[in-house]
RNA sequence: GGCGCGUUCGUCUAGAGGCCUAGGACACCGCCCUUUCAAGGCGGAGAUCGCGGGUUCGAAUCCCGCACGCGCUACCA
């Protein structure tokens, strides 16, 4: 590959960044680096009526956050622009002119009415559904003058013999039958072009190379390459990703949940992990890498090792990824996280700014049993003057209803822990203490240990045990103790 | 319905005729470690490579047919 490879990454502001487009985004930017070209970015918002307002910002916001970077784009310009379609009608307009002086676009007067009615008649006759050609008969220069008072679309006239193949980077040859072809719509009554024109005039504007899209456009290459010849360019070459799709094996929607990549961001997912985890839906290194950076991955990517088929989105890959990644910081950058989501998750009457001693004393308790960011502050919140509730039975729930057992447990610790002098306390003594029970009480630890934690922190698992009750401090613990206490009879 | 694409452990995948009695990872199970829960270490179970025909000394790998799944079938992208 030279070191002109040009690829495009062409959302439409219709919502939020899907998790699927920035899959497809990741793939054509590892591309990209990989071979020394460039990434463009480029908003597809020809259609009016989806337009959302916001999505631009949260599209690049998307990108930006697993590290993909453009060279081109709406944001950092260049010399292709604008790289909105809404600000480059007037040449699709011009090629649309050419198109027409060519005689292979025409005015369709035919109302949706009918088109609709129609693809119900060919759906009814087992027939492939597509426009009948009724206008294309039509002399232009009638056309022109019913265009004055009626309201039309331009049709594109497709060549309905032989066949149309190509080669595509990922499935290898391709072929379709003309004769299934349909003239489709390049200009709307509107006045913008469909997705299809609007891609070809850009595309070939921005000497796009390398055309790397999801495989539900594979269907529309026909039209894409009979336009190309249409206006005597060449066509880019084609790469169509596999999808990624849902437990019932289909597209992934918002049907499926959570279809936003920020969304993953704002539930405690690592940039890392995200990036770990799309890479190997639907491409693969060797037969052992399962953790790549995209330092890694974009000296590494190359088309010919994506595969063809559909790839499940399975969560829990994920979940496993983002843990190993979350272990896998260093103290500064993991306490730093541990106090953003702290301070984002804890309830709001615990006084800001945090404790930043006690954050850092927790980061590291924290950082093995966590899965997701999000489940910091639940783990934690026990620290930070939120009292536990809970029922009696939790208390004894893990030595077998014993509450005989749970008092003297309870009572022991008391006394153990109430002689330690407030100047001692500290993981040391408190330590000692706690496992100076288990002469006291003549039982191993893990046997009574339950007891305490869930006096501590409300629940029989959690941070471990030591460290919270000296984080905590003599006299809290000592209350908590007393509290756990009085729920037993 | 038509057309297209796809089909290897539950999942993501390795595999491009003999290296495969099919490898790795997640999930699952067991053991070890252990202050709970995790993490970590070790081990286990798990795929007649969708099915049926060929080609070949030999096929997950090549060819043909079938089945199933998905995608497309808009004045949406």
């Amino acid at each position: 590959m030279t070191g002109s490879v040009r690829t495009r990454f062409a959302p439409s502001p219709t919502g939020e960044l899907h998790i699927g487009g920035l899959r497809t985004a990741l793939f054509q930017w590892a591309f990209v680096q990989a071979n020394g070209g460039k990434l463009i970015l480029r908003i597809e918002d020809t259609d009016q009526s989806r337009y959302v307002e916001g999505s631009i910002e949260n599209i690049i916001e998307g990108l930006r956050w697993l590290g993909i970077e453009w060279d081109e784009g709406p944001d950092v310009g260049g010399p292709h622009g604008p790289y909105i379609q809404s600000e480059r009608l007037a040449k699709y307009q011009t090629v649309a002119g050419e198109l027409r002086a060519r005689d292979r676009a025409y005015r369709c007067f035919c109302s949706s009415e009918r088109l609709s009615q129609l693809r119900k008649d060919q759906q009814k006759d087992g027939l492939s559904p597509g426009y009948d050609g009724r206008c294309r008969a039509i002399p232009p220069i009638q056309a022109e003058e019913r265009a004055l008072t009626e309201p039309s679309v331009l049709r594109f006239r497709m060549d309905r013999t032989g066949v149309t193949n190509f080669h595509d980077l990922i499935r290898g040859d391709v072929t379709f039958q003309n004769s299934l072809q349909d003239d489709f719509v390049i200009i709307k009554t509107d006045g913008f072009p469909t997705y299809h024109l609007a891609m070809l005039v850009d595309d070939h504007d921005m000497e796009i190379t390398h055309v790397i899209r999801a495989e539900e456009w594979l269907a529309s290459g026909p039209k894409h390459l009979q336009l190309y010849d249409a206006m005597g360019w060449s066509p880019p070459h084609f790469a169509h990703l596999p999808l990624l799709v849902d437990a019932q094996g289909r597209k992934l929607s918002k049907r499926f949940g959570d279809v936003s990549a920020l969304d993953y961001r704002d539930r405690g997912y690592l940039p890392e992990a995200m990036l770990n985890f799309l890479t190997f839906l639907g491409w693969s290194l060797d037969d052992k890498t399962t953790h790549i950076t995209g330092d890694e991955l974009k000296q590494a990517f190359t088309l010919d090792r994506v595969v063809p088929n559909p790839a499940f989105f399975d969560v829990e890959r994920l979940d496993a990824l983002n843990g190993h990644y979350i272990r896998s910081l260093n103290p500064e950058p993991w306490s730093k996280n541990v106090a953003e989501w702290l301070s984002r998750d804890l309830p709001t009457d615990v006084p800001r700014p945090l404790d930043s001693a006690l954050v850092s004393a927790l980061a590291p308790l924290l950082q093995e049993r966590i899965t997701r960011l999000d489940e910091v502050a639940t783990l934690s919140r026990f620290m930070f003057g939120d009292r536990p509730d809970y029922p009696m039975d939790l208390l004894v729930e893990r030595i077998d209803g014993d509450s005989e057992l749970a008092a003297l447990t309870l009572d022991e610790a008391l006394s153990a822990l109430g002689d330690i002098e407030p100047l001692d306390w500290g993981l040391g003594s408190v330590e000692a203490a706690i496992r100076g029970l288990q002469d006291r009480l003549d039982l191993k630890l893990r046997k009574f240990v339950s007891v305490l934690y869930v006096a501590i922190m409300g629940a029989p698992r959690g941070i471990p045990l030591f460290d919270s009750i000296a984080l905590l401090g003599r006299e809290e613990a000592l209350i908590r103790l007393q509290g756990a206490r009085s729920k037993l009879p």
